[in-house]
Formats: structure tokens, C-alpha cells, sequence
DNA sequence: CGCGATTTGTTCTCGCGTTCACAAACTCAT
DNA sequence: ATGAGTTTGTGAACGCGAGAACAAATCGCG
């Protein structure tokens, strides 16, 4: 699968390195807003929540933009990363299913101002097409080839639900669509060459409950049992055990 | 940053295998609801998009619940990744910040249907509190402290701005929430002990901004492959940003 | 009862990512 | 110019996770 020859292209960043960039990009544009000209690599590590050994490595993998003894120029390095992720030009966006979470993407301001111009919002309800979403008319799915091929959207957003997902990321890429971000909760496969990024609620959710079950009952069987050490946690009232069915995805 | 206190535990689950336990857990129940009494690893590691090597070790962490020659019963098998996960039992959850995404967060099924039981909406507009979402009231955001004591609130939901993501936290955590979801853009930091997910749209979209000027900068075709496995990453701060772009920003 | 077919659970190896630690490079004061 | 003080960039060690491979266990069937 993940064959990769790390050929002899001038520089492969790690992809864990990649998913830290943009966190570092947003702590220089707070810290440039704050005034601040040039900072450490403490001061950046600081900001963005991560450690500083780790933050120099990632940044040597982008080039020497700092200067010992001195630091980052804050602009600089931030144009610098900008310009390695790709959002200092921008990107066309179409989001797909705009229902509940579709409305709040709509919505999101954080889009425009990061790189990203939403040129789509497709349904395919009927009853949908033609709201106005954000100063954004919907329009009916079916119109997605004609709008990705015309504005050349590389990126897509799915917010539908699960059952359609797979045939909705199946269009996409036949319209042209190179990467995806899936909100629902679904597996979708896609050609090769086709990225794809799953946010998932639940799961995160389910991740936070597994630490705070353990949190609960040091190393309980799994039976109920009462509340152990940890300050702050009054007793979780548990009750009857059931599987959690129902299930309205996929 | 899991202070994972490392007390010898029965068996400690490595967490890459945490979070995809929530994943074998929907795939589970899709199978079930197929009517599939047993499966094999192959097929429960196909329904959930990973490999059969990996999935096989991420349950032997759990025990041996499958049999050989045979594969694993369904319903069983969801079961026990449901006991392990903590979703056997309902866990009460307080989301702040009834916009955009609260709305959507409040309104999303998914919640209930995994384990999870919204037990209220707060929001420090005035205007919002009476309003009902979802069949629920929204509070005023000063009830957080009655009602998570009330309802043994472990777990809360970050909606608000990203500028209010660090009170809200303090607050949430003095109110004894141990656990924090967090999809405003901001690196929040909280006491030991308690842990902090974060959802981020702005950084997988970016990620994926980058692999896309990778694809169509020449290089070589096919080089990026299948992306997947959101993990942890710290997040920062501020939005309201604005990438600078050198040499003139129209 | 034994044998082949099947599938799990585990061991082993490899590569990636994190972290430490330090030499190199730079500034500033004298 | 020189030395003291900073801070970067990176080599190296280490730990974790991914994947391949295989022995052990179970079933079906003659
Ligand atoms: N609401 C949330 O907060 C939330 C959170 C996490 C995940 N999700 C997931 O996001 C997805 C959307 O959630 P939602 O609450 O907005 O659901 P929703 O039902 O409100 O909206 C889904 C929208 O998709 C449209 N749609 C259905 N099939 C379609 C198709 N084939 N092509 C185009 N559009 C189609 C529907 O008309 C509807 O407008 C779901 O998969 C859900 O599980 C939602
Ligand atoms: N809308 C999206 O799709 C989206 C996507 C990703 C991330 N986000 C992030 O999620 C957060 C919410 O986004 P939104 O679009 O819903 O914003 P929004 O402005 O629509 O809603 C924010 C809500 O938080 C409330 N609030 C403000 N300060 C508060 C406080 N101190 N205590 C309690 N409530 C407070 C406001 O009254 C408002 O109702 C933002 O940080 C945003 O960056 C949103």
C-alpha cells in the first residue's frame, strides 16, 4: 500500500510534521497580532502547545529560516510556512449536505480567512436548493462535475449522512475532487492519488470516555464500582448495561 | 498529554489502539445490523478500513475474545469493545456555545445514540438562554456549576469563540468536567489529570491543502497516498486571522 | 479419531517520530 | 577584537506502532 520510495525530492516533511504546521502558523499570527516582530523557538513552542526540540525539527525540515543566537523573524517564518502548506493562495471548497453541520461549515468564518473560499454548497434535497447559506445560494448535488470542473475545486467537504457518503466521495472524484474531508461517519475508499480526512465526533467522544472510565475505576473489571483517587470526580451514576445499538449511520 | 500514571494496570492499551476501537465498534454494529452473526478478522478489519495484522492485535490488548478456525461472534465482540470504551453505560455531557456549531452539536444523533446523553446547552448570551435546541433549553453559562454537579458532568463540549476556549475550560474544569472536547481554534491548557481533545477544521484542511499543492507541483504521480488516523495534536490559538501574504494583500 | 482447512493470537523486525544534548552561529558589551 | 551569553539546527538514542509471518487452536468431515 503505502509503497513510497522517498524518491529524491528536495525535501519530504514527515506527515506528522505537516499536521503541526498549521498550528504553528496560527501561533505566529497570534503573536504577530500581539505585536510581537521575532520570538524563540520557546516562545513559539509555548504558543502552539508543543515542545521546542520538537518544533526546530520540524522547522529545519522547511529550511534555516531562524537566526542563532535570535530567533524567528515572526513575518517571515510565517510567510515561510504559509507558503510550504499552500494557503497563501486560495483554494476552492465545496461542501456537500448541508444540513445541520453543513449550515455551521457554511457559516464558519475560519474558512475564508485561512486559505479557503467555500464556491459551492450542494444538497441533494430539492426542497434545499436555492436558500441563501452564508450569502451562498445551495444548489442542487447533481450540479457538483459542472461547478468543481468550472472553479477547478480540488477540495471537497462531506456533510451528509453516512449512507451517502461513499456514493457522494465517488463523484467527487469523478468531477475532480484530489482531496476529501469527511464528516460523517463512514468509511469511504477512493482511488489512489485521492486524499482523505475523517473528523469524527463520536469517536473522539468515545476516546475521552475510555480515559475518563479509567479515570473512574483505577483498573475495575468493568463492573460498576465506586470512585477512586482522583480528586474533582464526584460519583458517575452508572446504571442498566445495554449495547449501545441503534446506530442511525451507515 | 495523557499523564498516563503508569500504575501497572492490568493490561494498558496502547493509544493508537484506543482510538480505533471506536471504529471496530461502528463497524460491529453496521455488521450486525446486516444481519452478520460472526466474522472473520479479514472482514472486520475491511468494514472498518484498516488491516487485518493491526486489528487483530489492537483486540488481543482487549483479551481473547475470538475463536480460531472460527472469527469472532458479533454481537459479543461489540460488546466487549463497548465495555473496554465505556459506552455500556450513558455519559452525561455539557456543551457551551450554542452557535453555529453548538446548534449543529445539539442537534447530531450520533450523540445519543453512541453512549452519550446531552444534559445541556449553555451559552453566556443572554438572548440564547430559554431558547430550545434539540428539545433542550439552552442555560445561561453561569448554571454550569449546578448543573454539572447535578448531573455528575464528566465530559464537556467547547463551541465557543476561540478567545473564551480557555475561561471556559477553567470553568468547566472547577466545575469537575475531567474531560474536554474542543473545537475552538485555541491551545488550552488545564491541570493535570484532566484530558483535552481537539477537533480542528482549519488544520485538516490545510493539511490536506498541502498534500494537494504537492500533487500539483509535477513531482511524481501517485506519490501521496491514503490519509487517515486523526490523532493528537495540540492546537493554538486565535482565529480571525489572515495569512499575510508578501508583497501586497489586496 | 485423525487430518486438512481455517483463523486467531503473538512474536519479530523495521521504520517513524520524539526527545536529548551539543556544536555551530550569532549578538552584544567591553 | 574578543569573550560571554543566546539560540538555532541536527546527530544520535530511544520508544512506539505497523506489518509480516507463523505457531497454536478450533472446526468439519470422512
Ligand atoms: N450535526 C453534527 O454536529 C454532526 C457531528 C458529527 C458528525 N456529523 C455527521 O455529519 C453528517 C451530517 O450531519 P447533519 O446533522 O448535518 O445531518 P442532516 O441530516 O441535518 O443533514 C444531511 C444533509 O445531507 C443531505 N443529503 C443526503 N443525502 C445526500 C446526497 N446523496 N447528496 C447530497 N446531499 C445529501 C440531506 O438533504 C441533508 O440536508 C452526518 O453523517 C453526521 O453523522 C454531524
Ligand atoms: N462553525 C463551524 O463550522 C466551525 C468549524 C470549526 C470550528 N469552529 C469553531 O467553533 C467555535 C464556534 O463556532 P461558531 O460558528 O458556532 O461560532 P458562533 O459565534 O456562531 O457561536 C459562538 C457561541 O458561543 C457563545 N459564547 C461566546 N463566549 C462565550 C462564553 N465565554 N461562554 C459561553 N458561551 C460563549 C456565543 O454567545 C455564541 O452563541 C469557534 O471557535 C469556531 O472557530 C466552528
Amino acid at each position: 500500500m503505502t509503497a513510497r520510495s522517498s524518491s529524491e525530492t528536495t525535501r519530504v516533511i514527515p506527515e506528522a510534521t505537516v499536521a503541526r504546521l498549521p498550528v504553528y502558523l496560527r501561533a505566529l499570527t497570534a503573536l504577530a497580532e500581539g505585536g510581537i516582530r521575532t520570538c524563540s523557538s520557546e516562545d513559539l513552542a509555548t504558543a502552539a502547545g508543543v515542545n521546542s526540540a520538537k518544533l526546530r525539527k520540524d522547522l529545519s525540515y522547511l529550511g534555516s529560516y531562524g537566526t542563532r543566537g535570535v530567533g524567528y523573524d515572526v513575518d517571515y517564518l510565517r510567510y515561510q510556512i504559509a507558503r510550504e502548506i499552500g494557503v497563501t493562495q486560495d483554494w476552492p471548497v465545496v461542501i456537500v449536505g448541508i444540513g445541520n453541520l453543513g449550515h455551521a461549515l457554511a457559516n464558519y468564518s475560519g474558512f475564508r480567512s485561512r486559505g479557503f473560499r467555500v464556491v459551492a454548497l450542494l444538497d441533494a434535497d430539492a426542497e434545499r436548493t436555492g436558500e441563501m447559506v452564508a450569502g451562498v445560494a445551495v444548489r442542487h448535488f447533481d450540479d457538483l462535475e459542472t461547478i468543481a470542473r468550472e472553479h477547478a475545486v480540488a477540495i471537497g467537504v462531506i456533510a451528509t449522512p453516512a449512507a451517502a457518503a461513499q456514493d457522494v466521495a465517488d463523484r467527487m472524484v469523478a468531477a475532480g475532487v484530489t482531496s476529501i474531508l469527511n464528516f460523517a461517519p463512514a468509511v469511504i475508499s477512493v482511488p489512489e492519488g485521492v486524499d482523505v480526512r475523517k473528523v469524527d465526533l463520536s469517536i473522539e467522544l468515545q476516546i475521552l470516555a475510555y480515559h475518563e472510565q479509567r479515570k473512574a475505576h483505577g483498573q475495575a473489571r468493568g463492573e460498576v464500582d465506586g470512585v477512586d483517587g482522583v480528586d474533582g470526580v464526584d460519583g458517575v451514576a452508572v446504571d442498566g448495561v445495554e449495547v449501545a445499538t441503534v446506530g442511525g449511520d451507515s
